[in-house]
DNA sequence: GATGAATGAGTGTTCATTCAT
DNA sequence: CATGAATGAACACTCATTCAT
């Protein structure tokens, strides 16, 4: 028997992240488009009717599992980040953190690829995902303006940098290649080949 | 000229394409979640049970689509395609073409990003997929052999050049660049640089 | 390759009891709730809209099936029929050419089952299947008036002596039992005992 | 009564029972091949959706109906069964019993008759259901060993005591017939004549 | 006569969401 | 807060039938 005191909130918090889990779990289990209220709301083992307590309704539930993830990502990408190091280390840092996430979340990264091609996705407000990947931006900025990476637009920059990453983790593009230490050593060679001056 | 056998009225062939091209621009709309056999034959302007007397079923639908876009992007890839040029000027032949193709058939190129990320991709036979393809890994091959690029696995290549074109392409993933000649320039610089020994 | 000659009828009639074969198969297959035109059509090797000229819809299809049938049952029964025999010879004769019928065409016996409880029997002239029945009629009033089985309604006569044998026959029904020799006999004496006098 | 727990909605067994009433009522009026699950809904007062919540699809709800009439069947068929009796009586009583209820159930009699004659009859347990009837086959087997019917297969037996019985109170084969007390007692006799030694 | 294409109306089933408890 | 029941609308798909050829 569970006793729960009045004002406790992690029962509550408990079945928020039951709830996300089970979103990305039956999202890279069964796909986007049959992943229905209800299969979720049995895999968190909740009543569907819960759900509509911690959400306003299905897209309020996507939505917000993709901005969970997105700060995830951003939190794991911002590990150890020293900005007293040399541009390039900074970087490497930023992109093992990055492949490690990946590689650890392949079903967020399945999760989030499928979100951001989807109309779901309009209704995230970009801004508020982008504060969390202002300091890469900066760091990209003060790389330009130490001439050590091409003066290019940033959506370039990141394309070349971060979007190979999400592409060779993603079973569904790139299903044959192995992911070990030499591969990953070698995508950050190619990456910082392209952006380097 | 269409020819009618005796005691036979053919398939129309225009009715086809015609679904074809009401699934992407759905899909382009409404997005894949949402983009049910219904819509798709309203748009096209047929019965439902139309539909089910040119393909097998909704999963054959959507397979039968991307395969069209698929082949339609090998063709276009391949265009003015001269192995007897020097390796990067091909591989800039084939880069443009590719540009070409993804700024022309956004539409296309979204369908087949969420395709890709969906359960239903598990049906396509990729082996009949890579075929179209095989020139492009020849080539990369042969840039290897000549130690021109860099010895790596072929994911990675296609990873750094043709992803992030499609990356920079979806209005989704990048809706603030804008692609003029200059960026398309950058872009492939970028690409080469990350490849080149 | 077969040759057919201007006024030739064959062909027709061929094709006509080819569907009816099909209707009886299929219902014995899938049952009456899943025969479809179609289905029926595709197991007769024609064209749905070809049904319609043999048919004028599916009702009449189901409705000639049965007629079909029950002519093929009457005529069966009728074998060997000879009045100047005594009435239970005469009577034993009908019975064992209905167990003959029933168990060579059990398709048959299950389609008209199946037939006779469902709401198409209503379109069925009785009048004309009682038709081929009137020498049977016949035969029981004869053996009422000679005093040789009992004077009750004949509908009760005959749910004793030939629906025991359809429900036998029925694999439906009766899935366990062995239809022998022995078995038939026995069946026999219990039905002639059942409405002797 | 009904009692409510705590959070839970319980399930309507009215509602549960009222689904099958339509279901029975809708195969009488319009026959088992065009009774639709939207129908049958409509029918009972409810959703097509809440159907499902009480039957796991339509295949579920005819098989619960058909064995929710076996189970009353065989309940009005063991009324006053006492063992005590001589055989005959207790056989009568038996056979007089089933009357009752295909007379008072003619609807509950034709859905059984047209399920039975479905695909849907490989469904069901077999042996589930003649665990009811086990008393009857033991009071049949009593009546072997005692000399006093036939000793003829089971199946036999049933064939002419319980399925005439059947045949005449279904309206679709027996249309004409009168079943009166006369008629019934005149049935049994022919009934016991066939079976008795 | 015979065909395959074409379809509106229907099938069984699941959906996202609300409701009474 | 949490629930399972309840639902109208939608889903993918098949139906019996007609039509131009």
């Amino acid at each position: 028997m569970i006793i729960y005191f009045r004002g406790m909130r992690n029962k509550d918090e408990h079945k928020k992240s039951e709830i996300i889990r089970a979103t990305v779990k039956l999202v890279n289990e069964i796909g986007f488009v049959s992943c229905s209220v209800s299969k979720i709301a049995k895999e968190a083992n909740v009543s569907p009717a819960t759900l509509y307590i911690y959400y306003k309704n299905k897209e309020d539930l996507l939505v917000s599992t993709y901005i969970e993830i997105k700060q995830n990502l951003s939190e794991t990408l911002m590990k150890n980040f020293d900005s007293a190091k040399p541009f390039r280390d900074i970087l490497k840092t930023l992109w093992y953190n990055g492949f490690d996430f990946v590689l650890n979340n392949k079903d967020y990264n399945q999760f989030a690829e499928q979100f951001s091609n989807s109309p779901y996705s309009d209704l995230v407000d970009k801004k508020e995902i982008e504060k969390h990947f202002s300091p890469i931006i900066s760091l990209l900025k003060r790389g330009i303006d130490q001439k050590i990476i091409k003066d290019v637009p940033f959506d370039l920059l990141t394309a070349f940098i971060f979007y190979p990453m999400m592409t060779l983790s993603n079973p569904k593009l790139c299903s044959s290649i192995k992911l070990d230490k030499k591969t990953i050593a070698q995508s950050f060679n190619l990456a910082w080949d392209a952006v380097k001056l």
